[in-house]
DNA sequence: AAAAACATTTTTGTCGACAATGTGTGGTTT
DNA sequence: AAACCACACATTGTCGACAAAAATGTTTTT
């Protein structure tokens, strides 16, 4: 799915997201070192567009890079997706909050009808839900809120990771219709205008997602 | 202050970090466009190194870039002001959250020695407290966090913004006596390992901070 | 005179080459 | 045999030049 942004046009953009994917979607493994020169062949551009690519995955915490040295793909490690879930907490549960008060009419609608298919194609037994469907109401929500540093925060920063962790770690599982029944009550919140109650449940939605997650590591 | 970070080694480090305090100390002028070759020239480096630091300035979202047209630094309004605390509202509430159950008894002892500085301090009449005093408290919660994303976010990304709000708008008023206590308080729930009591003050200590500073733009 | 089309100029994007730094190897010394 | 130094190698950092795109100014057309 791309996300809303605006298309790539210049070449470094498009090496950036091709790199970014190849490295979410493990065909990069996490971890290992990124050599310029390597990759500059393997995507036939100058070092120049790979070194912004790089500088770019850093910004959004999916490589680190050390001066004179390199950079490499970041780890997954347990403690990083319990440190990415916080901040994933606590930064939609503050686009719940302000969705509450900053969405229109026609936006709740619009969400509640998404809604609505969901639950139409979760009934039907497709278990197509946990990932785009989750990903679309959260993406409506945070859009919802308004918020320019909240959107990018969220889009360019940490779903990204989100992701990396889901696919490489291999998340699928239940959490079907309960996660669908969770996102109901925070839509019937943002309806209702009720910012604290839709903050609560938005933390509370994710809380459960993490440890539905971690107890899948163990 | 120098936020504890590593020290910048290589030439777009430095040019980074010159760059980013002549725009966050209202040298360059807030809005303004950021011609390349113009910037070359007058810090005496390479085009490219110019545009690595304009990248990562577009990552604290210092700057914004159009594809093939150039950076802009970013205008300052009310409406701005708002968002950047309401992120940091979130971020840090969650960091006092962390805070209170991640750092260690040293360090929170070390925490309520530098609070009474800051009453000796403040109580000897200087009002030295809203600017560095408030920075050192705020950072040292942030880093008792542990989470690095957290951390990462505030001090590389939102600080900045909230420093040049800071400054170009002229904030150093009052508020100090009464910020000293919401300190205390905070610590005092940190020190008792409240973690949600701790979340919540700093939330509210956040948002009175906002609610002064938008009372002087009106 | 206003608008459209063209030419010019400026600015950004991309590239290959050179310089500087870090790394690994081999040899020497104790 | 272990530690240390020196040298060569590989990788990253920096630069100036060229290509492409946007902005500006001029001419042409209606």
């Amino acid at each position: 799915m791309l996300l809303g942004n605006e298309k790539p046009v210049t070449a470094a953009d498009k090496t950036f997201i091709l790199l970014r994917d190849d490295i979410v979607e493990g065909r990069i493994v996490a971890g290992s070192k990124l050599s310029e020169t390597e990759l500059s062949t393997k995507y036939a551009v100058s070092r120049a567009i790979i070194r912004e690519a790089i500088n770019r995955l850093e910004a959004c915490h999916i490589v680190e890079r050390k001066a004179n040295v390199g950079a490499r793909v970041v780890a997954l490690t347990p403690q990083g997706l319990i440190e990415l879930y916080q901040v994933r907490e606590s930064l939609e549960g503050m686009a719940a909050r302000l969705a509450a008060v900053n969405m229109t009419h026609e936006e709740i609608d619009d969400l509640m009808g998404l809604l609505q298919r969901h639950f139409d194609e979760v009934k039907d037994g497709q278990s197509y839900y946990q990932e785009a469907g989750d990903v679309d109401f959260h993406y409506r929500i945070i859009l919802g809120s308004k918020n320019k540093h909240l959107i990018s925060m969220l889009f360019d920063g940490i779903y990204h990771l989100v992701r990396m962790y889901r696919v490489q770690l291999g998340m699928a599982g239940p959490r079907v219709t309960t996660a669908y029944d969770e996102h109901k009550h925070i839509v019937k919140a943002i309806a209702n205008r009720d910012a604290e109650l839709a903050e609560m449940l938005m933390r509370r939605h994710i809380m459960y997602s993490k440890n539905s997650i971690e107890a899948k590591l163990s």
